[in-house]
RNA sequence: CGGGGUGUAGCGCAGCUUGGUAGCGCGUCUCGUUCGGGACGAGAAGGUCGGAGGUUCAAAUCCUCUCACCCCGACCA
């Protein structure tokens, strides 16, 4: 940790700057239910409802209730102090974003449906923001006039729109959700001032924020995906329910999501055999798994080749990455391989030049020219014969018995690449597989890579030059040189932190708030709140606590005990002050932790506020 | 969007096969008795059975269409 975030956590630990707040249960909307809602099926979804943080409005969208909208204040708000701390400015963009902004980056085109489109009175199409670079390039490129005004980061914490194909999970995939996001502008990447520097410095910064949030968390390399640019890293929540799955090696620390992950060293070589190539009929069978169970095979005994082309227009290229039948293309890797970006190949297209989409085999490079075969180092070997089946190149036919060096009708690389530049095609063994748990190490010799689940709560990227060169945003530098700006842009979903705190922070009777962002610090259950001596009692230690920076919840509902205390354990507060007849006559109350299964103990009303200061700065600093 | 599923009172569900008075538990309201881990008794309110059309003397139930929501797949904070 640097010394700019333990100095934050000082800060932060200190309540005296603050009143806390303090409420009456009776005078708030906490609508607990006794049941979970069937649609919810994760708990962080099932307890939000159930401990009356939020209501379902539609797919994805939700009203946040008091105490689900104080957890996701307090998550900004840690935000807020750690950006600012970090030497960034708020702002506040507009939700709308003018399409003719996307026409400069194409996005609209990248995010497609995602995009929720409107159309104004006068026939003006917008969007609803799913985030916001262009309308920040825009607004920099004209209000930043020289580059002396560099570094600068703006961030903002906004409600975004994603038209998800598929909302999930309460607010771990919400269409409308709230996000904090964050540029930074730059005239050169390294040195003094550079995008390095910042990213490095916001990568703290969200150490922090998450540290203090008082979450489990991994920060891996990751793919930059359709928002673009270079480096990139992604702060995943570890929880078992999480969407995606990350890779690590134990050994190295190394960490990363599967698109990005590298795999190591992976000795290769082509083993002949004796099996004939024999024709199989396979009607209608395009995928590995029918042509597995068809042919009575594994998957690893097949040879998968997906057809990639290049992205410019004109000089087509084709690109057929072979990998193991169980295995999944990398379309990153693809590109790193060849050097130039790649998509998958349009189907049309791609017969008409003559692939068999659905049958192709590595043999097209002896026939199709301008293509590329890339060989996965796995897809070489084989598991142990060198058998391999694969498609026939032929609509409804695949063939067994395949062996590369016999059948490929190509040289292949005894090394690394062979070449047939008279008809412009090439033949390369190269890593173009996503990576699997059991891999080797990119990192460690000997070591192998585990998988975990996390949560995605943030992803930060180096965007390099790619909005600044759409946008024709470029500064005078000190040589007076034109040059494009490098921006950077860093995000965290503020509403999905808060599901997956309680993804990670729960037992079978409710919630189990981290300290920094539970609604309240404390509840203060009144057993008799018709009893006036015990309700000023209640007032009393409330009002001290306040004065002492803490929040407190009062329940001051007529329910039974019963009811009280299961809410408090459903709406999972840290601290839980019980003033009942008993423990009042003996001039104390019974203080307890959410986190704690016992009973709690009796404390002396005159030390109660002390014992709740202590555990709440406990609570506060507590390192994840 | 492909596959699967569900829509009946605020929440959880039964009823549908075999058409005929819309039910149960929890919650809510009133009164009483209770009062340290989701009390008990008595009474009450609350439902266009997701919507539209059709079949029928009669539809929650059968048929057609439609909408919404959930789950599994590809993308993402």
């Amino acid at each position: 940790m640097n010394t700019a975030a333990t100095n934050d956590f000082a800060r932060a630990s200190s309540l005296a700057h603050r009143a806390g707040h303090i409420c009456r249960w009776t005078r708030t909307l906490i609508p607990t239910l006794r049941e979970a809602p069937s649609d919810a099926t994760v708990p962080s979804h099932q307890l939000m409802l159930r401990a009356g943080l939020m209501r379902q409005v539609a797919a994805g969208v939700y009203d946040y209730l008091p105490l689900g909208w104080r957890s996701i204040t307090k998550v900004a708000n840690i935000v807020r102090e750690e950006m600012d701390a970090a030497g960034s400015a708020e702002i506040f963009l507009p939700v709308l974003v003018p399409m003719e902004l996307y026409a400069g980056t194409k996005r609209d085109e990248a995010y497609g449906d995602l995009l929720f489109q409107l159309e104004d009175r006068h026939g003006r199409r917008a969007a609803l923001g799913p985030t916001h670079e262009e309308t920040i390039t825009e607004l920099c490129k004209s209000a930043i006039t020289s580059y002396k005004q560099f570094p600068l980061t703006l961030y903002q914490i906004q409600t975004k729109f994603r038209d998800e194909f598929r909302p999930r999970a309460g607010l771990l995939r919400g269409r409308e959700f709230l996000m904090k996001d964050a540029y930074s502008f730059h005239l050169v990447q390294e040195g003094e001032g550079g995008l390095d520097e910042t990213y490095d410095r916001l990568h703290a910064a969200y150490t922090s924020m998450f540290i203090r949030c008082g979450l489990d968390f991994t920060i891996v390399e990751a793919e930059s995906g359709p928002i673009g640019g270079s480096a990139s890293h992604e702060f995943m929540v570890n929880a078992e329910t999480g969407e995606d799955t990350i890779l690590i090696c134990e050994k190295s620390g190394y960490a990363a999501n599967v698109e990005k992950c590298e795999i190591g060293e992976r000795p290769w070589k082509f083993t002949p055999h004796a099996q004939q190539l024999t024709d199989h009929h396979t009607p209608g069978m395009p995928g590995i798994d029918k042509v597995v169970e068809h042919l009575g095979i594994q998957a690893s005994g097949m040879l998968k080749s997906v057809v990639f082309s290049n992205t410019e227009a004109g000089n087509r290229k084709w690109i057929v990455a072979v990998v193991r039948g169980d295995h999944d293309v990398n379309e990153a890797k693809v590109r790193d391989a060849v050097g130039f970006a790649v998509q998958l190949a349009d189907e049309k297209e791609a017969k008409q030049a003559g692939f068999a989409i659905g049958y192709v085999s590595p043999r097209v490079v002896a026939t199709i020219a301008n293509t590329t075969l890339l060989i996965d180092p796995d897809a070489a070997t084989g598991l142990a014969t060198g058998v391999w089946a694969t498609g026939a190149d032929t609509k409804d036919h695949h063939v067994t018995g395949f062996d590369w060096a016999r059948d490929l009708g190509s040289p292949l690389p005894v090394d690394q690449v062979a070449t047939d530049a008279g008809r412009g095609c090439s033949v390369r063994v190269v890593g173009v597989r996503n990576a699997e748990p059991g891999d080797p190490s990119p990192k460690a010799a000997g070591s192998r890579l585990v998988a975990r689940r996390g949560i995605e709560v943030a992803h930060i990227f180096k965007l390099g030059t790619k909005y600044s060169d759409a946008f024709d945003f470029a500064m005078m530098d000190k040589a007076q040189q034109r040059q494009p700006v490098t921006m950077g842009c860093y995000g965290i979903g503020v509403s999905r932190t808060v599901a997956a705190a309680i993804e990670q922070n729960h037992d079978d009777a409710g919630i189990r708030w981290p300290m920094a962002i539970a609604p309240y610090h404390v509840l203060i259950v009144l057993m008799k709140p018709d009893d006036a001596d015990h309700a000023a009692h209640a007032e009393r230690i409330a009002a001290e606590l306040s004065e002492a920076g803490i929040d407190v919840l009062i329940d001051d509902r007529a329910e039974r005990p019963g009811v009280k205390f299961k809410d408090a354990d459903l709406i999972g507060l840290p601290i839980r002050l019980t003033l009942g007849a008993k423990s009042l006559e003996e001039g104390a109350v019974e203080f307890k932790l959410r986190s704690d299964d016992s009973k709690g103990d009796l404390v002396p009303i005159a030390e109660v506020v002390a014992r709740c200061v202590s555990e709440v700065e406990r609570g506060l600093a507590a390192k994840a």
